[in-house]
Formats: structure tokens, sequence, C-alpha cells
DNA sequence: CGGACATTTGACAAGCTTCAAGAGAAGTGG
DNA sequence: CCACTTCTCTTGAAGCTTGTCAAATGTCCG
């Protein structure tokens, strides 16, 4: 948060898609002028919210896609009594309201984790996408794909994982994620989440989750300090978690 | 699996989709003629696997798309060490393989869980899909987020519920499901999990399911005979999960 | 300086896992 | 047709991981 790094982005989503910052961190795959054209013209709005702001409520229907431009948030689940689930984090360039879309009521809500800035479309843009576009269709149901595999690992995390597997793979799924967006800076990236979004995501209790953090840290895994997180010894963190991941792919961005 | 229930459609998938067992249970959206007959040109084949074949091996590539016609099976992912994490089971309907259709290796492997009926599409017809019939690729998102959503609530299930509770939404949501699909006779479902099953579904160990699913037994909240299921207080299993469904949709069918 | 919030620590309880072993059902081969 | 193996279900006991309760410390911000 106190770390002076500049932004890799702007901090606000410019009205022309072609002078997108995300594009140029070379995470995304490459689209044609007209297609670039096409999601301008989609393009409603570019809006800023505050850390906390409610971006899906939970079991109302919202029929808005997003794409998140700068900033993190996260999806989730509640008990009635106020168990939380966090199924997965947002970040820049992930896409939001897919599943509302689809008319009915959102099963899950979403969350500003931080003050963030967002594309907005119009309304019933997702199917002139697919009418008009059907590359752009195809790269939606990819990144529905893609969405699902992040809950697929977190689900077999949350299942079969112990406490401090899951610290380990939750640091360096994260790390790496915003390495590949070009957010990582001599080592560190920036971390908003308190312990307890961590202990949300990971399925345990905020007190265990603490005394798992604390110990890892004690071991040398890794730095958690001003807001920002290093990784000391993340072949260490990668056989905890049994975590080795490949190239990571190009992803589409809407 | 004793028990002399007539299936509500064919052992195979006949030739021609319009002639299709599934189609007529109400549970899908109906299609015009000419999707029908594209979907119908896009099929390769019509095969047949015994319980217990690997439909998808974990960590390889395979670009086929699958549709299950009859039987069940499920995705799951495993540790080095054997613990394995079911991560939703797949009915009647379901899509498979669209995560592998778009390159890369697959990060989950999916197995027949009975004897199963498939219609296989042809390589690459996933993308002729949203080329000739937006509507359709329109669709395969709509499946794919709607398989996401199964997975949010496993999450929800595995990260955040206890036992007794776990045991309870999934004896529910499968119930449902089938009913849903007319594969309920006189209230109770073929139901061919072991306890094996249920606990790497649940995160729990194979002792500790049987016991919760015990004594939710002898509550009189359920009776699993003969390889099948009876809810016998569906109110009790709704409170315990906090499981309230609306009416499901209309899902497609490809 | 006071108040709200995040982190940290200790003690204790509880839920769940592991270990062990027996019973029943189903399939196989002599 | 029966012995044998294999798989699933069942139950008890012991132990460990994780959750709950309580309280102190630290930090940010008005």
């Amino acid at each position: 948060m106190s770390a002076p790094v500049p932004p890799a982005v702007p901090a606000f989503c410019p009205p022309a898609c072609r002078a997108c910052g995300l594009r140029r961190t070379r995470a995304f795959t490459p689209l044609e002028r007209a297609q670039l054209d096409f999601i301008e013209g989609a393009r409603a709005d570019a809006v800023a919210v505050p850390a906390g702001f409610a971006l899906v409520r939970e079991g109302q229907a919202s029929t808005r896609l997003l794409t998140l431009y700068t900033g993190w948030a996260f999806r989730y689940k509640t008990l009635s009594d106020g168990r939380r689930q966090i199924l997965n984090f947002l970040l820049p360039g992930d896409l939001i309201g897919l599943q509302q879309e689809f008319g009915g009521d959102s099963a899950h809500g979403v969350e500003a984790l931080t003050d963030c800035s967002l594309c907005v479309f119009h309304h019933d843009s997702l199917w002139a996408v697919f009418r008009a576009h059907p590359r752009l269709g195809y790269d939606v149901t990819w990144l529905a794909a893609h969405q699902e595999r992040h809950v697929d690992d977190n689900l077999l995390t949350a299942g079969r994982r112990n406490a401090t597997e899951r610290v380990a793979m939750l640091l360096l799924h994260l790390y790496r994620r915003l390495d590949r967006l070009g957010l990582a800076d001599q080592g560190s990236v920036a971390f908003p989440l308190t312990q307890q979004h961590i202990a949300d995501a990971l399925g345990l209790s905020l007190v265990h989750t603490n005394k798992t953090l604390r110990r890892l840290s004690l071991l040398g895994l890794h730095e958690l300090k001003d807001g920002r997180l290093r990784l000391l010894n993340p072949r260490a963190l990668e056989r905890i978690a049994e975590y080795y991941e490949l190239e990571p792919p190009l992803m589409p961005l809407l």
C-alpha cells in the first residue's frame, strides 16, 4: 500500500480499447481491429468503485457485464449464519457477471477488495457478441472455462489439502497470476488481502490461518510486509502445495 | 442396481438427434430444426463405456467433446499421495470436455461411475458450433457457467459446511437433479455412489462419511437401500443443508 | 488521544481423521 | 457347489488438526 511502485496500467480505463493498458501486458491474446472496435462499441461506461463496494449482490438479478481493469475483487457465497466462502479472486482482465447474464438471480456475490476501475458493457451485449463475432463468443466461453478451473483448484484445496498446504497454494497462485499481469516489482507484489479474506478463501478459521501464515513466514518461505507479498522460497512452497504450473496460457480480454 | 425400474431413456443414443430420448424429458430447451440438424452433423459416434472407464485422463490432452446420454460420471482431481477430490457429478445431458477443447492438458480427470453411453462430437466441432450457430455457442457458454455454479456450490460445501450439512446437501442436490431428468420413480432414484465417492466429493474421510450418513438415516431423513435413494424428510434436509432451490432452469442440450 | 480494525498468542474443546478389525455381499475359479 | 478373494459397509478407540473463546498488541485515521 505504501510502497511507491508505479502502477503497470493507468488507474482508469481509457475510452478507446486500442489504448487499453491491459492489452500491452502480453498476458492477453491480441485481437483484430474489427473485434476491438466491436468491443469498444459494446462498452457503456468506465466506472471506479471504492474498496468494499458490492459489484454484484448475492441472490439478486443483475444483467451487467463488467471487465475488471484495475484492482482486486472476489466472488463469494454466504450461509445464513454468516459463514462465508470466497470462491475465487478476480484480477485485472477478469470478466464479472457471466453467470448473471444468463437470467436468474446471481448465486454468488462479487465485492471489490480494493478500489477498482471497471469497463461496463451494455445490457444484452453478451448475446450481441456471439452474433456478431463468433470468435469473441468463443473467447467468452474460454474465460468461463478458465474461471471454472480456478474454482476447481480451490475446491481441491478446501476439500483435500491441510492448512499449511492451503496457505502455500494461495500465496503461490496469487503471486503467479499477478506476476503474469506484470504486477510484480522486484520480486514482490501488492497484497491487499486481510487474513480474514485468506481464511474465507481457504475454508479455515481466522485464528488458524494466522498461525499457519506465521509458521510459514518464520520458516522463511515468504514475507508479508507493508501490504506486499514476497516469496522467499518459491520451490519449497511449490513442494508443499504440490502446485507446479506450466507456462500460463494467453487469456482473451473483452 | 437390482430394482427392476425401466430406464427413462433407451440405453443407447439413437443416430438421429430428433429421436433423442433426453429431449423428451422437458428438462432441456427445445431447439429449432436447423440447429438439431447441425448438431446431428457434428456427431461422430455414439459409444458405450463400462463403469470405471477413464473418459478423460488427468493431465493429458484430449480434444474430444462428449455429451453424456445415460449413466453417471464425475470430474475429479488428485494429489500425488492419492488424496482425491470429486469436483462434480455428471448426469445425462452434461457436456464433457469443454475445458480440454481449449487446448492444453486437462487439469482434471473424468471417470464413468456407472456404465455410460455418450455422444461423441467431431474434433473441432466446438469452434464450428460458434461459427455456424451463435445461439448454440451461447448455449455452450451457458452450460459452462452452469457447471461452474455446481462447483461453486461444492466449494461452499467443502469449505464452510460441517459433515452433517455436507451430506444433507449432497443427497438433496443429487436427488433434485435426477428428479428433474425424470429419473425419479415413486419417490426414489438410482444411487450408484459408494461411500468413498461421497467422501471424496465432500472432502471428508470415508469413516466419518459413513457415521454421518448412518446418523441421518437413523434420524429418518433418508433411506439408502438396494442402490436407490429415497428422501424421507426433504424439508429437514433442506433446513440442515440450508439449500432451498427454486425451480431449476431449462438446460440447453447439445 | 480515542476508536475501529487487523494481527497475534495461549488455552481448551471438538470435530474429524487414522488405525484396526469384523461382517456382509458379490464375483471367480477349482 | 463351495472356498477364496475382493469390495463395501460398519463400528470402536485414540489422537491430531482445526475451531472457539478470550485478550493483548499493533496500526491506521480522524
